[in-house]
RNA sequence: GUGGAUGUAGCUCAAUGGUAGAGCCCCGGCUUGUGGUGCCGGUGGUUGUGGGUUCGAGUCCCAUCAUCCACCCCA
């Protein structure tokens, strides 16, 4: 038998209920900030993260699904949303003289990762982006529409953890500083950190050995190497965040494994299995021109989806579950016929209502029983009395009220009465 | 990519190296046309896959695939 590949998985109906929950939060958050969708291609130049993700990159060195096409073009799944998202609004002309730009995303990332709790190969994201806007306001906006969406959504206890990278420049004088001084203590590092302090010695300050604590607490720190405007944005942003009654706390450890981040970054992390971070983000004012772009001050940040859902209320999951209203059961031939035109007729003049017939075999209790599982609060019995007087019998499956058998011309008024006038919004 | 645990019915799990089982789900009956609680019966398995050891393997060995966990990495 043929299986699904490794770290992809299959979404059940079951499931779906909760992904729409999700993605319909998202629209109706972005909506309320002004923000519009995008939507890029899967598939995009291989060159396109190479060049910005950072070409000493895990994610491009090891973890990207590469192929050549027909006509020898070097491919790749998408593995992050932000380099195509930045390549399709200098492409569309978006980021030419157009002002601010506020822009969102949502769909699938592929990374050839070993699959845990929480990391899947093809995972899903959303993500948002601005450009134009330079100041810490707008970083100060991202993070106040992340704290409303965990509020929407019903998800307590994510800690947002804040750092500045400083200005490239910047970071590349920490760099060699903090390169110069690991290079002091190399036979204390780890073989990891080794290899770090040659790839990307930043991610040794954040490296779980506990054995390595003792050095990493004597590196120079980030902060103090800090340029004045990265600093002044900085004290800027957390004091709008005090305001707005955010909490945070700075993190001066915290860096990027991707190389187009500078000045602001931020995660919001919590618990999923082993994965801790549910949403992360900074600024990256340099990758706009990078890709061919006029300069550009440009923030964002992106979310995962699973690890998302891995957070939400088992309590909410569950009423999420997809239910139908009313249940069509259907006791011989003629019924058989006669209900799907019926149940035609009602959706014309009531598409709202979820309304399930019995297809197939099935004896009247089971199609009872279907009726019962399907959620429904309203069983429809027709059988060949009904059917002989036009009639139709209504069974209450939800509420101790005696079943009626009304005209079948009155069916379509009864359910705009008993369901449709009290349904709310609903995925 | 490294280390470890696990893999039996649709689901959750049993089964000293000796005839593969239970609960739930599904179908039918008790009730000629009345669900949710009860009782009875039934369908459903190349024990993840492929080799090996053995008179005999779900069980032991090897490989492989997948899931989970810790790394690594990251959303």
């Amino acid at each position: 038998m043929i299986k699904a590949i490794r770290g992809m998985h299959d979404v059940l109906p079951t499931e779906s209920a909760a992904w729409r929950y999700i993605e319909r939060t998202f629209r109706q958050l972005m909506d309320s900030y002004g923000y519009g969708e995008m939507r890029m291609p899967v598939v995009e130049k291989a060159a396109l993260f190479v060049r910005t993700v950072g070409e000493a990159t895990d994610i491009v060195e090891k973890e990207m699904y590469n192929f050549v096409d027909r006509n020898d073009e070097r491919l790749c799944l998408r593995p992050e949303g932000t380099a195509g998202c930045v390549r399709a609004g200098i492409e569309n002309g978006l980021l030419q003289r157009s002002g601010p730009q506020r822009v969102w995303y949502c769909g699938p990332m592929f990374r050839r990762e070993r699959p845990q709790k929480g990391r899947y190969r093809q995972f899903h994201q959303f993500g948002v982006e601005t450009f134009g806007m330079a100041g810490p306001e707008i970083d100060a906006e991202l993070l106040l529409l992340t704290a409303r969406l965990w509020k929407m959504l019903g998800i307590n206890g994510l800690e947002l953890q804040i750092n500045s990278l400083g200005t490239v420049a910047a970071r590349a004088r920490y760099r060699q500083q903090l390169v110069a001084y690991f290079n002091g203590y190399l036979e204390q590092l780890d073989s990891d950190s080794q290899r770090r302090l040659k790839t990307n010695p930043l991610r040794i300050l954040d490296s779980k050995n506990p054995s390595m604590q003792a050095v990493i607490d004597g590196a120079p720190k980030l902060c103090d190497c800090l340029d004045d405007e990265s600093e002044k944005d900085f004290s800027r942003l957390c004091a709008l965040l005090d305001a707005a009654g955010v909490a945070y706390s700075v993190n001066p450890r915290l860096v990027r494994g991707l190389d187009y981040y500078e000045k602001l970054v931020f995660d919001w992390v919590g618990t999923i299995g082993a994965q801790s971070t549910v949403c992360a983000g900074g600024r990256y004012d340099g990758l706009v021109s990078q890709l061919g772009g006029p300069v550009t001050p440009a923030a964002g940040f992106a979310l995962g989806i699973e690890r998302l859902l891995a957070l939400l209320d088992e309590e909410k999951l569950a009423a999420l579950k997809p239910v139908s209203d009313a249940y069509l059961v259907l006791a011989g031939e003629a019924a058989r016929e006669h209900g799907l035109v019926l149940a035609e007729s009602v959706r014309d003049t009531l598409p709202e209502l979820r309304l399930r017939v019995n297809c197939g075999d099935g004896s009247f209790k089971s199609q009872l029983k279907r009726a019962d599982r399907s959620g429904a609060s309203l069983a429809l019995i027709l059988g060949e009395d009904e059917l002989a007087e036009a009639r139709i019998t209504v069974k209450y499956l939800r509420q101790e009220r005696q079943q009626q058998t009304i005209p079948q011309t009155a069916l379509t008024a009864l359910l705009r009465e008993e369901i449709c006038n009290h349904v709310q919004e609903r995925g």
